[in-house]
DNA sequence: AATGAATGAGAGTTCATTCAT
DNA sequence: GATGAATGAACTCTCATTCAT
C-alpha cells in the first residue's frame, strides 16, 4: 500500500510483511521487534526502516494487505438491516480472530504513543472506511429504511461498542453483541427487554 | 492506591507521581521514561520499579490519585436524564483536557501491549466504574425513567463513542457530542435529524 | 580479632565468618556478596556491616582467625637456613591452597581499590609479620649465619617473589620455588646454575 | 591494542580512553565507573562495553596505549649493570608516578577478582615483557656479565620487590630501592652492608 | 538500493548501604 | 543491638536507529 513493488523490491516487501505476521502469531504483537522481523525475512534492518518508520506502520500495512478489501467492499443487498448486520459481523469476526485482533489492538495501541502512526491510520483506514459506511447509510435513509440523523453518528454508534470492548474493557466481542447493536440502531433504537428476549 | 504510604515512602510516592505528571505535561506521554521520572523525582530507578512495574502502571496510579473520586461519585439528582448528561460531560471534560486525555490514551495504548497493565485497569477502573454506572441505571429503570434493557448495554453505548473518538478516530470530543448520545439513549434512542436541529 | 565476643554476639560473628568462608569455597571470592553472607549466616545485613565495613575487611578477619597464629609463630630451631625454608614453605602452602590463596589474593586485590582496607592490612598483618620476620633475621645475623645487610631487604626479597607470582604473573607457587629463593639468600645469593642442578 | 580503529570508531576509542585517564586523575581509580566514562566521553554505555568488558580491561588498554613502548624498548648499551639499572628505574618511575601507579595497582587489583582480566594481562603484558627481559639477560650471560642461572628467576627477583611494595606493603618505591636490587643481582647477589654504605 | 557494523537511549537488575522500627 | 524494608549507584543488555560501505 505504500512502497511501490519493483522487481526484487516486491519480494522483499512481501517477505518482510509475512515475517512480521508470522512472528506476531508466534510471540504476540508486543514481543515482535523490528530486529526480529529483519532477521526472519533475511534483510538488513535499514531495509525495513526504509519502507516503514515503525513497527506500528509495518503492521498497519500488513493488515491492510490482508484485510483491506474485506472492509472496502461494503455489502449492498438493498436491505439495510441485513447489510449492517453482515458488515458488523465481518468486523466482529476480524476483531475476535486472535491473529488479527492482536495486531489491530497493537497498532491502535501503538498509535496512542505515536502521532505519525495515528495520522497514517486516519489516512489509510478511516477516510476510506467512513466513506463507504456513510454512503451506504445515506442510501438507506434515502430509501426510507433508516430514520433521519447524521450518518456519522450512526456509524460511530455502530462500531464504537466493538472498539470499546476491544481496547478498553476486554470483554468478548461476539456476533450476538454485534446483532444487538444493529437491532437497536435499525429498530428505532429501542433496547431489547432482557426479560422478554434473553 | 497500591503502595502503603509509610514515612519516607509516602513522600517518595508523591514526588514520583508528581514528577510523572509534570514530565508528561512538558514532553508528552510517549516521551516520558521511567529513567526521567526517577531523575526528576530524585529517587533511584529501582524505587520507581519497586512500586510500579511499568510506565503505564505508574500513570494509571497517578490518574486514579487525581481523578478517582470524580468518577466514583455518580450524580443522583433523581432525574436520570440530567444525571447521565452530567456524568458524561464530566467524562468528556476529562478526555478533552489535554493533560488528562493524553495520559488516558497513553495508558490504554500501553495496555494493548501489556497484559498485566490491562488487568490492572480491569481491576482498578472498570469494576468500580461499571458498578456505580449500572447501579444508577437500574435505579432509573425501576423509577420508570428508562426503558427495559440490559444496563450493561446502556453503559457501553453511552461511553463507547467517547472512547472511540479518543482512541480510534481522533475526532474532537465535545459536550455536544456527549449530550447527543445521552439524548439518544434516554429519548427512546431516536437519532436527531441533523437538518432539523443541527 | 576486631569485635569483642559477647554472648550471642560471638556466635553471630563465628557464623558470619564461616558463612563467608563457605561461600567463597563454593562460588569463588569475587562472587561472594555481603548480601549472600548475611543470608547464609541468618543475620540481617546491618549486622554484618556493624562489624566489618566491607567484604575485604570481613575476609581479612576470617583469614586472620584461621591463619593468624600460623604466621606469628616463627620457627626457631637455631639454624636460619632451616627456619627460613620452613617459614617460606608455610607461606607457599597457604598461597597454593586453593581455598586460602583465593581469599588472600581477593583481599589484596580489594585493598588496591579501598584505602581503608589497605590500612587494615598494614596494621593487622604487616606490622606483626615484619616484626617476627626481622627479629629472626637479626638473630641470625648476630649468630653469624647471615651476611650483614638490611633485614628488611632480606625480608622483601624472600617473600616478594611469592607475592609476585600470586598477584601478577599467576605462575604456580611451589615449594621448589620457595626453596630456591631461600637458597639464594642464605648461600650468598648465588643463583643456581640450571645446567648443573635442574 | 585490541579494537581496530575505523573512522568514527577510532575517535570514540580515543575519547573513551582519554576520559578514563582524566577521571582517574580527578577521582582516583576506584571512583571511576564505566557509566562516568561513557558520560564524559559522550558515548553510550554499550559502546564502552562493546570494546572493553570491564573497567580493568579499559584501563589496561589505556595503560598499554601510553606506556607500552616504554617497556618494550629494553635498553642495551652493552653493559648489563647499566641496562638493568636503567630498566628498573623506568619501572620505578612509572610505579611511583601517582597517575600511572594508581592505574597499575587498580588494574592488578581488579584482576584478582576477574579471571578474564588476569588472562588479558598475561597475554598483553607478561608474555611481551618477559620476552624482552629474558632476552637481555641471556645476552648478558653469554657475554659473561652475569652468572649462570635461570633468567626467569633473575627476572622475578628483579621486579618482584617493586610489585611487592606497590601491591602489598605500600612502602615507597624509590630509585635507591631499585638500584640496590640491581646491585644485589649483578654483584653476585651480595647484600650491601648497611653499616658500610648507607 | 542494500547491508553489516556501530551507536546510544533506556529498561530492568543486583547488591552495597542506610533507615526506621 | 538486630532486622526487614527501602534506597540508589551502576551494571549489563536489548533493540531502535544510523553510519559507512
Amino acid at each position: 500500500m505504500s512502497p511501490q513493488p519493483a522487481n526484487r523490491t516486491a519480494r522483499s516487501r512481501d517477505e518482510i510483511l509475512r515475517a512480521a505476521i508470522d512472528l506476531c502469531a508466534e510471540r504476540g504483537y508486543a514481543a515482535v521487534t523490528m530486529e526480529a522481523v529483519a532477521a526472519r525475512s533475511k534483510v538488513g534492518k535499514p531495509t525495513v526502516y526504509r519502507w516503514w518508520p515503525s513497527k506500528g506502520a509495518l503492521f498497519l500495512d500488513a493488515l491492510m494487505d490482508r484485510l483491506g478489501e474485506r472492509f472496502l467492499l461494503y455489502p449492498d443487498t438493498g436491505d439495510i438491516d441485513t447489510d449492517l448486520r453482515t458488515w458488523l459481523r465481518t468486523l466482529t469476526e476480524v476483531f475476535a480472530d486472535e491473529r488479527h485482533g492482536q495486531i489491530i489492538s497493537g497498532v491502535i495501541g501503538s498509535a496512542q504513543l505515536d502521532t505519525g502512526l495515528a495520522r497514517m491510520i486516519q489516512k489509510q483506514v478511516h477516510t476510506a472506511l467512513a466513506a463507504v459506511n456513510r454512503a451506504r447509510l445515506v442510501k438507506a435513509q434515502e430509501a426510507g429504511q433508516l430514520g433521519a440523523g447524521d450518518p456519522a453518528l450512526y456509524d460511530d454508534m455502530l462500531v464504537a461498542p466493538l472498539w470499546y470492548r476491544m481496547l478498553v474493557t476486554g470483554e468478548p466481542i461476539t456476533s450476538e453483541y454485534a446483532d444487538t447493536i444493529v437491532s437497536i440502531l435499525t429498530h428505532q433504537f429501542s433496547l431489547p427487554d432482557p426479560a422478554a428476549d434473553g
